[in-house]
DNA sequence: GACCAGGCACATC
DNA sequence: GATGTGCATGGT
């Protein structure tokens, strides 16, 4: 497929997602910091999970990156249990704060001044923070013009017949950069229209759902 | 009671 | 490089 044509399908299927489901106002979190343990915390895990992790920590005042590296596991692990994993989690969590700390003091502004490339390596070396949780932290954190894949992306491009069921993270991410413009807020708004139209629409209903944007109507 | 959810690392071949 | 497995909760 030529690569005017991917243009056209992604930017059709992200004005039929708007359309139809509105403005998401992603990420759901207060703070900068909140989004990155969302995102640690999300992983594979139900959102609503997850909120009743962050709960716990924000009731402990705990939300903060010195308090929460300062945490004994055990502790943090009982704090964020909602979320599943609780273990690796309690870790993972560790390990990017150490990171977080270590390289920029716990320092969010100045973490966002770093060159994006070079960012996105630094939180992959990170043990616990693989593409998705990376990209996420970067789009949704700090305002990269980062695509976040998933799996629902993979799926609907797809079945869309742009790549292949097995394509792979990057490949499926350069889709979307490549042929769209570089643009935060459609970044931010497209991932979560995908997230929020793969729950309501893509499991429930199917397989032909004349309300789901996903479906190709040709 | 099975299945799923906004992954990731690690072992093994 | 591909494939399989452990990690765990709470909602449907």
């Amino acid at each position: 497929m030529r690569r005017v044509h991917i243009t056209t399908d992604l930017k059709k299927i992200y004005d039929k997602l708007h359309a139809g489901l509105g403005p998401q106002h992603w990420w759901p979190g207060e703070t900068p910091f909140e989004v990155m343990v969302g995102a640690i915390l999300t992983q594979n895990t139900n959102w609503g999970n997850v909120e009743k992790a962050i709960v716990n920590l924000k009731k402990s005042g705990l939300l903060k990156p010195e308090r929460l590296f300062k945490l004994p596991h055990n502790r943090l692990a009982r704090l964020i249990k909602p979320a599943g994993y609780y273990n690796v989690k309690a870790r993972r969590l560790k390990n990017f704060l150490r990171f977080l700390i270590g390289t920029y003091g716990g320092d969010i502004r100045k973490m966002a001044g770093r060159n994006t490339d070079v960012l996105r390596g630094e939180l992959l070396a990170v043990n616990g923070i693989g593409r998705e949780t990376a990209d996420s932290i970067l789009l949704y954190a700090l305002n990269k013009p980062v695509f976040v894949v998933d799996a629902y992306t993979k799926r609907i491009l797809a079945r869309h017949k742009i790549s292949a069921a097995d394509a792979d993270y990057d490949l499926v991410q350069q889709i979307f950069t490549r042929n769209l413009k570089k643009d935060v807020k459609l970044f931010n708004e497209y991932h979560a229209l995908i997230v929020r139209v793969g729950k309501e629409f893509c499991r429930k209903i199917k397989p032909r759902c004349r309300i789901c944007p996903l479906q190709k109507q040709r």
